[in-house]
DNA sequence: CAGTGGTCTAGACCACACT
DNA sequence: GTGTGGTCTAGACCACTGC
């Protein structure tokens, strides 16, 4: 009742194992709880588009049977994906698949907040696509994005303005396979966030990511794209984002104003 | 068996309510679940220093006797606690009150990395105090630490190097009263996180800690603290730290020079 | 009302650490 | 071996949603 994907626990040997057995070469038992290898099956779910974000995945007891196992395993690894973001659990409705199109959660990466903590009190965000075109990835773009140099990308630089005023840069890199078709009218049409677009048009969601924060003085073209003078700090935030199995389906630099706006970041 | 903090459950109308009805008038039933009763008194014991940081808490068996609930119940208060980083759970040893004093975790709340993403490639932080002294809070300082403006406060100024170069400068204010007996030698003979010393001397555990993150330029003053050139951007980051029952303690205002480091975020 | 997630219990057994 | 946390089960009941 280990290491076996799903060894049963009461039923004999169910979960047939073809030729997957406990290899004796094993350096560590890796010993796997069940809810584990439960949660591993929702992941694989996920990723593989069976349950769509937004949508409802199936009922705690559904699952239980259909991974024959109990209720409260499965609910250990609801709890899990819930607690990472990845399902959103509502009482009474079911379990759902998160999405980046809320709106409540709009933006759900975007940690740039106005001095007085409200987003909601300088109303949208303007968007203004700057450029769309596909490219040959760099050497730093395709080691984070896990390609070879000179790969096809898509390069897309766009302005964000909060209350008219240009506050953010970015810059990002997509693989080009994935994101086939992705043009600059389809950005600028589009409205709600582009990871909810990702989601809709061409099956991404990114379940997590990383930045990476520093302190730049822009170049002259940042200075004037921004409309800033030279010698103004600005926050350079490296983003690189990940889909449900961890792979990098994004690499993003922005340069963030921050007179009027500030960077929150909880510590525990 | 509900409202009521810690009505029985298995005896016959449990919640039985000593004048503490579910009152008609009450807008919210504020339905609290036993586990949530639990975690509140866990906390208030971690707070109250019955239980020091790195010290083991009773084992789940004994809470649940003491609280007179289920073992499953102790288990799901003290799983979030774990969550939260206030509890570290060690499987065949017990329960432990989490301390800035570990040397595995030091420096929990700072996420300034080297280049090359290891800490440990650098070596040990060095650490100069350049001031301490008593004045009196500010109003921004007052407001931070919920104190009146004027009230006594502590004020220290310090500088981290990293291999050897000034990496960080930073102002931290302390509420007089509870940092009592704090001096700059003391600060400075200490070896270890300020947190840890704060834990061992004063009976103060930061439990979280918020920060706003900003780019800036530094003034001639902090120029010659740094040893940089001026205009050289700098990340501001302003910290306030919380203890157990989420009264702040301490604000912090930090330099952070990240022409070799950076500051690491991970987005969820 | 039925169906969903949320709470609580009680008991069995496993993995790990110390002695 | 004993005691600790960790996993899993089975069943009961509660709270919320929507038909």
């Amino acid at each position: 009742m280990n290491t076996t994907p799903l060894a049963s626990h009461e039923s004999a040997t169910p979960a047939a194992s073809d030729g997957e057995g406990p290899s004796p070469m094993a350096a560590t038992p890796a010993f796997s709880p069940l809810y584990q290898q439960i949660k591993a099956l929702i992941l694989q779910s996920l990723q593989s588009g069976e349950w769509k974000p937004s949508a409802a995945i199936p009922s705690e007891n559904v699952l239980a049977a259909r991974y024959k196992v109990s209720q409260g395993t499965v609910r250990k690894a609801v709890d899990e994906l819930a607690a990472e973001n990845l399902l959103v659990r509502r009482q009474g409705k079911g379990t759902f698949v998160a999405t980046h199109a809320e709106r409540t959660v709009q933006y759900r990466f975007l940690k740039l907040l106005p001095d007085n903590g409200d987003p909601k009190s300088e109303g949208p965000a303007q968007r203004r696509i700057v450029d769309c075109k596909r490219i040959r990835a760099t050497a730093d773009v395709a080691r984070a994005l896990s390609m070879r140099a000179g790969d096809p990308v898509l390069q897309v630089r766009r302005i964000l303005l909060f209350a008219g005023t240009p506050t953010i840069l970015e810059d990002l890199w997509l693989p080009g396979t994935p994101f086939k078709g992705l043009t600059a009218e389809r950005l600028a049409a589009y409205g709600g966030p582009m990871y909810a677009l990702f989601e809709t048009e061409f099956g991404v969601h990114m379940a997590r990511a990383e930045e990476k924060i520093r302190a730049v003085l822009p170049d002259a073209e940042q200075c004037e794209l921004l409309q800033v003078k030279p010698n103004t700090p600005l926050l350079s935030v490296e983003r690189i984002a990940y889909t449900y199995n961890d792979v990098p389906m994004e690499m993003r630099r922005g340069l963030y104003l921050t007179d009027t706006h500030y960077y929150r970041n909880a510590l525990n």
